[in-house]
DNA sequence: TTAAGTGCAAATATTTTGCTGTCAC
DNA sequence: GTGACAGCAAAATATTTGCACTTAA
């Protein structure tokens, strides 16, 4: 395994910055909630934590953050199955997809990583002749603990 | 094949009269533009085309109707890659689950049917014991004509 | 220096809800 | 007859935008 899977803090900051993305103290602190963050975070959330180490940061800057972040292809935006209200949950982007399984009875978010979903990604890719930039995966029922 | 691909008007209406949903003028008229609907349509769409049918209906019937239909699992909610706005679409929902390419360029959405998409479900209720009720897999990027 | 980024407030978009009257069964 | 459904209006939620001020490079 040539890289750690746990991220390296500042990664992502570097990573934009050596793209030319201007660094502000308010994107520091959104980048380091998302790169942080143990679970998956809506807008608000995001907007609620950097607040803590940014009292200015505003919430239309969080908004015109996460929108850079995903043009950049460093996010991805979940909607989770629209568990609850119609929210958008960001992630950091890592080197695999993977597909985020929500259980409709607990709400557990599971993730899971399969190369059956890459190869699926590899025949469309063929057959269809499209060009992926993002794949989204989202599947909703009982996870295990919940079925019967 | 024991069933023929296109729909039987007024199936959709059957179907949940069977189910003891109670009938009326305007889940009627919903109900014909969702299973005569050539392209994905969202609930501003709907309502719409549903007053052609019967002025009366109103948007709140037609999201009430929606997330009936939605409990009774004759009907998928798609986001197409939220590429204008973050509305919803809908679409009826048919025997074989379909994934979902939307092109970022031209806006076109192209549907598939995948065996590899149900193998990955088969491994998900295996592997990950989840008991899946809907799966929604949507990909971004450009299609066959688009791309260089 | 200056183009890009920010806060603020207001606008927009989408969906949900409370209430009262109506209708399907 | 009665419980489920409807319209209406208002609220709730989520996101976007215009503008004048600020700041990174």
């Amino acid at each position: 395994m040539p890289f750690p899977q746990t991220e390296i803090p500042g990664r992502l900051q570097s990573q934009l910055s050596e793209r030319g993305v201007r660094m502000t103290a308010q994107r520091r602190a959104i980048l380091s909630v998302i790169e942080t963050a143990k679970k998956h975070l809506d807008a608000s959330s995001i907007l609620r934590k950097a607040q803590k180490m940014d009292a200015t940061v505003d919430r239309s800057t969080v908004y015109r953050t996460l929108e850079l972040l995903k043009r950049h292809g460093a996010i991805d935006e979940l909607d989770l199955m629209h568990m609850e209200g119609e929210r958008h949950f960001y992630e950091r982007k890592t080197g695999r997809d993977h597909l985020h399984m929500a259980c409709l009875r607990c709400g557990k978010i599971t993730e899971f990583e399969s190369e059956l979903f890459e190869d699926l990604k590899k025949q469309l890719e063929r057959d269809c002749r499209f060009h992926i930039l993002v794949a989204r995966l989202e599947v909703g029922g009982y996870c295990a603990a919940c079925r019967k």
